[in-house]
DNA sequence: TCTGGGGTCCTAGGACCC
DNA sequence: TCTGGGGTCCTAGGACCC
């Protein structure tokens, strides 16, 4: 069998570089993209930071107020996600037309399997300068491409220079290029494991290639073994274009932690119209509603109800959001976050046919 | 550090059916 | 009265991704 040829877009500081071209006055400028800082007394978190904006330690997922007393000097700016969903539509685009298979993941990243394409690494090289180019010249947006023989490994080879970086990892090359590479680079270690690795003594991804096995299968379950393959360089998944959407949802955070009841129901009750109209728009209906509650200590708890029918009606909506709230408004608790979602969603022509 | 908002997938227990 | 094994669906929560 054929050895994979696998690319890895991911553009540079997506959302502040969006920005960043919409306002050429703040050319050059440190650019944040999330929360309004509030003169350091604001709550959410940082989307996006230029790459400017990162050189005073700004980075993005971190709290907005840590930011401001990082870079008080900074462009700050609210997420304009409408834009950035056109504009990422518009470069996956341009991408897909370059893959034998596509897969978008997230707003701005994708994995193109080229292996049809190209005759080997020099090819996909090539290749991917000319993706590089075309993005630049149509959007004026940079990006880092990661080249190797799975997803995984390109993965890891578009984070390797950045920004507007290009780098190859051959097959033959991929276990050494990761063993110095901490645990967390890998897909799916992310804060929690990273930690349960580092109490077993296993800080990089070549300590835990070498790693027994059987010991990580019976820590970790189905994982270990993953993890123990990833470390290996070895990642079987396929490239494949997304299926349709699983859930749609829309949570907030409110301003202030409150006990206002008649407040988060009204909330409540925008947030299920926002989500009707997703499900409106693309033509679904749902089975599941889940109410999600955060309160002010950050416990975070959700109740959901599967419907007996499926629909696509507001009221239905609404209703069963109110009833699966009721539990969690309690007097003495202040409520952080309210969110909604629909599940079990059915494509309304599909639904038609059944009926 | 004081922690957003949009998602996906996995696990584990319980209900229910055969 | 005590009891099996398998399958599916539902619910709650957690970890992870961008």
């Amino acid at each position: 069998m054929k050895n994979k040829i696998i690319i890895h877009v991911d553009m540079d500081a997506f959302f502040a570089a969006v920005e960043e071209r919409e306002h050429p006055e703040f050319k050059g400028m440190p650019i944040v993209v999330g929360a309004d800082p509030k003169e350091g007394r604001g709550r959410g978190v940082v989307s996006s930071a230029s790459y400017e904006a990162r050189k005073f330690g700004v980075r993005s997922g971190m709290p907005i107020s840590r930011a401001w007393k990082l870079c008080p000097e900074a462009i700050y700016l609210p997420v304009n996600y409408e834009l950035y969903e056109k504009v990422s539509n518009e470069i996956m685009g341009i991408l897909r037309k370059y893959a034998d298979k596509f897969e978008q993941w997230g707003i701005d990243e994708a994995f193109l399997d080229v292996t049809l394409k190209v005759k080997g690494c020099e090819e996909a090289k090539a290749l991917a300068r000319r993706i590089k180019n075309e993005i630049y010249e149509k959007k004026k947006l940079t990006c880092s491409t990661g080249i190797g023989p799975n997803k995984l490994v390109a993965k890891i080879a578009s984070d390797f220079q950045k920004p507007n970086g290009l780098t190859v990892v051959k097959e033959e090359d991929a276990e050494k290029f990761l063993a110095p590479l901490p645990v967390r680079k890998l897909l799916w270690v992310g804060r929690k494991t990273e930690q349960k690795l580092k109490n077993m003594g296993i800080k990089t991804i070549g300590d835990l290639a070498n790693y027994d096995p059987t010991v990580l299968a019976e820590t970790f379950g189905v994982m270990g073994t993953q993890l123990y393959l990833m470390a290996h360089g070895i990642d079987r998944s396929e490239v494949k274009e997304r299926s349709e959407v699983k859930s749609i949802s829309r949570d907030v955070t409110f301003e202030e932690d409150t006990a206002d009841f008649d407040f988060v129901l009204n909330t409540l009750g925008r947030l299920s119209e926002e989500v009707h109209k997703d499900i409106w728009e693309q033509n679904l209906c749902f089975k599941t509603v889940t109410v999600k509650v955060r309160y002010e200590n950050f416990e975070t708890h959700m109740h959901s109800k599967t419907l007996p029918f499926i629909t696509d009606r507001l009221q239905d909506l609404k209703k069963t959001a109110r009833e699966l709230i009721q539990d969690y408004l309690k007097p003495d608790r202040k409520i952080r976050l309210v969110g909604v979602r629909v599940s079990n969603l059915v494509s309304a022509e599909k639904q038609k046919k059944l009926t």
